[in-house]
DNA sequence: ATGGTTGATGCTCAA
């Protein structure tokens, strides 16, 4: 099972990427973040004309929104927390595979968290550490397995995963109040699935921003999103691809598709 | 220390 992971920033602007990503890669299930559609306005017939015939998503006007793709059948899981009360359309989860010992995917649109790192100076920050909080505490509260969590955590928590560990000390995705958070979420049940094909040694990026013409040249990435698994699930990692060469596709993401192959859930 | 770009929206905000 091949699950892909994406901050797509505007599914109507960049559905033909989506079915470049399908050409070239051809994902089980997508798992989008950044949708920026209503509910009402979900290009709902692009996407299966794509092969996804099991398709859920929750979104807003202009902001948040995340969707998860399937060729195989999903369910909705009921009852997830508002995190933080907010009513945003940050997290979707579903049960994968029509049989009864179903993969659970969980997919997360973490806030930004603007650019002061303060959380009293800056409330977007306070959001960002408390919907992680929030996190760690309710999976943590939970026997999990055979559990995916993957999406747009917006935080790069190891040393390798920004150009420049110094230099971005104090830039919002890789402030110690962050990172030692979202290690503590991830720490709560999960492996850091990316970081089991690659060693935490070699630089590993999925971000790269915009105000940068040349950004393959000069490489100031960020690894913003995430994909961690249940420890019963390390045996069925079989492959880990960044689709670096997305950044230039025409009118890109800032963010490429990570994907993950699985051999559970076939 | 600063500015750099993009998307959705609508005379600006979030990233």
């Amino acid at each position: 099972m091949r699950i892909v992971t994406w901050n797509i920033n505007s599914l109507r602007l960049r559905l033909p990427l989506l079915e470049r990503l399908c050409g070239e890669i051809q994902p089980d299930i997508v798992c989008l973040q950044e949708t920026k559609v209503t509910d009402d306005l979900f290009p709902l017939e692009a996407v299966r004309a794509l092969g996804f015939d099991h398709v859920c998503f929750r979104g807003m006007k202009s902001y948040n929104g995340v969707a998860i793709l399937s060729r195989m059948p999903i369910r909705v899981l009921p009852d997830m927390p508002d995190w933080c009360s907010r009513g945003d359309c940050r997290h979707i989860a579903v049960a994968c595979g029509a049989g009864d010992d179903p993969i659970i995917l969980h997919d997360f649109y973490v806030p930004a968290g603007g650019d002061i790192p303060d959380p009293v100076e800056n409330p977007k920050f306070a959001h960002k550490l408390a919907f992680v909080d929030e996190a760690r505490a309710w999976f943590a509260a939970r026997d999990l397995r055979r559990t995916v969590v993957v999406g747009d955590l917006n935080i790069a928590p190891l040393e390798q995963d920004v150009w420049s560990h110094r230099q971005l000390l104090k830039i919002v995705s890789h402030t110690p109040e962050e990172t030692s958070r979202l290690l503590a979420w991830q720490e709560s049940g999960f492996v850091d699935a990316m970081r089991h094909f690659v060693p935490p040694e070699e630089k590993l990026y999925t971000w790269w921003s915009y105000r940068n013409r040349n950004w393959s040249m000069s490489n100031r990435g960020r690894r913003l999103d995430h994909v961690w698994v249940t420890p019963d699930l390390v045996p069925d990692l079989r492959a880990m691809s960044v689709l670096r060469s997305a950044r230039d596709w025409d009118k890109p993401s800032d963010h490429v598709p990570v994907m993950v192959e699985l051999e559970a859930g076939e």
